[in-house]
DNA sequence: CGAATGATTGACCCCCTTCAAAAGCGGTGG
DNA sequence: CCACCGCTTTTGAAGGGGGTCAATCATTCG
């Protein structure tokens, strides 16, 4: 326990809620949030946090958003990290519940919290879409939990780099953009950096995976093996 | 690791999907539900199951059902316990995705997903209701999640004792029920049994709680110290 | 009462954490 | 170009929290 990394980086407060992710296809979405103006971000720059006035949701256009919760001591869970489509800030309340960071440089758009809702009461059309981009995230977050709470460290590492391969685009190479750092890998499997790196070690050197350039890139060189090591 | 408990009792299958949660006030949601015809259902009998088709949500009437995910090789996680007003079994697919089982004796009621669809198309308001519904949902998934994957075990029977006072009425006397056994605690978790009686037997120790009759009955003594000890 | 199921408690062990140090990897400037 | 600095990652050694295995106790039900 304790995994505590530095949020880091308060910068200034743009806005949205609670947070969803748009699956392939939610046309009405994608065509209101078109109308929103984007904000270019640095590596790790907020894009909201806990406790902000629920202004906007932001759909990521570019580069990697880490939405998370921390604790009162500083340990941090991430919850989910934000490809680019996703969409980030949905919720019922009027504040932000978790905080928002981009993992490297990164291009977000935002929405307007009021006019979405205001068009989502008449356009049933869109309050579906809503819907079902919260369903979404919902699973996705089920599926997080799971890994956490029954899986061992070799099983959630395999687990987490099949998702990414599944989740950022890619998925005809089998080639992983490890774009955040180890600690930020740690604090969303609920384990510690140097549990990660030697978790990493090892699946290297099982062969199943490669590491290239300062250990950001991943090959997955076995993926029915690694489906095996994530057992389910 | 490893936390394995039966599923038990694979009963005739009714029917529904994913999951989520009513939060007061979805009078649209309320209304729509009252139509549906109630199951009686003895302890550990399955509301549905992964993989059934989606054909009903239900909303709990009486009692406690546990919705959960099972691993190829038994292993269980538990992603909520669903207690009277709650709805389980939303979601978009047309099968089910996680599996529901009563903890004890309990009554649901059923309510045709074609027809909550159907309706959803042309009222934006009931699809905002149930749009809120998920976002409940996702914020106590998220809740449990950060649990999980950052508390220590001591941390985690506090936060679930809270969260069950909170949840499950009776929040004017310091009182929760168990309903559940030790293995479905340890299942939501990500303990073992053996340390869910532990902890609790620790936590009895420490003076900030109380057990009663068997262990289905916890007093919370000490709220404030119970809070510290959830750590946030 | 005896069988079955669940809860508690004990002893031991292992996986992951903790603490610590070394090694990479960029960037910057002399 | 390379030395230096800050940050991240890797690797090592030691310790602990919770898991595993197993026995005992409690409760329920036939």
């Amino acid at each position: 326990m304790l995994a505590m990394q530095s949020p880091e980086l308060r910068t200034p407060p743009p806005q949205i809620s609670s947070d969803i992710r748009a699956p392939a296809g939610t046309l009405a979405l994608d065509d209101r949030l078109a109308q929103g103006t984007v904000r270019r971000l640095e590596a790790k720059e907020h894009v909201f946090c806990e406790g902000d006035p629920r202004i906007h949701v932001f759909r990521i256009e570019d580069g990697v958003v880490a939405v998370y919760k921390t604790l009162v001591d500083g340990r941090r869970q991430i919850i989910d990290f934000a490809y680019p489509g996703d969409i980030i800030g949905l919720g019922v309340l009027r504040e932000h519940v978790l905080s928002a960071q981009t993992v490297c440089k990164a291009k977000v758009r935002a929405l307007s919290v009021a006019t979405l809702e205001r068009a989502a009461e008449t356009d049933a059309n869109l309050a579906i879409k809503l819907y079902k981009a919260v369903c979404q995230e919902l699973s996705a977050t089920r599926h997080l939990l799971v890994t956490v709470g029954q899986r061992s460290a070799v099983e959630r590492l395999a687990s987490f780099l099949l998702t990414l391969h599944s989740r950022a685009g890619e998925q005809a190479r089998p080639t992983v953009n490890l774009a955040m750092r180890r600690s930020d890998i740690a604090d969303l499997l609920g384990l510690t950096i140097e549990t990660v790196s030697r978790t990493i070690t090892k699946l290297r050197t099982m062969g199943v995976i490669d590491i290239e350039q300062g250990g950001t890139t991943v090959h997955l060189r076995d993926i029915p093996r690694l489906e095996e090591l994530a057992s389910g």
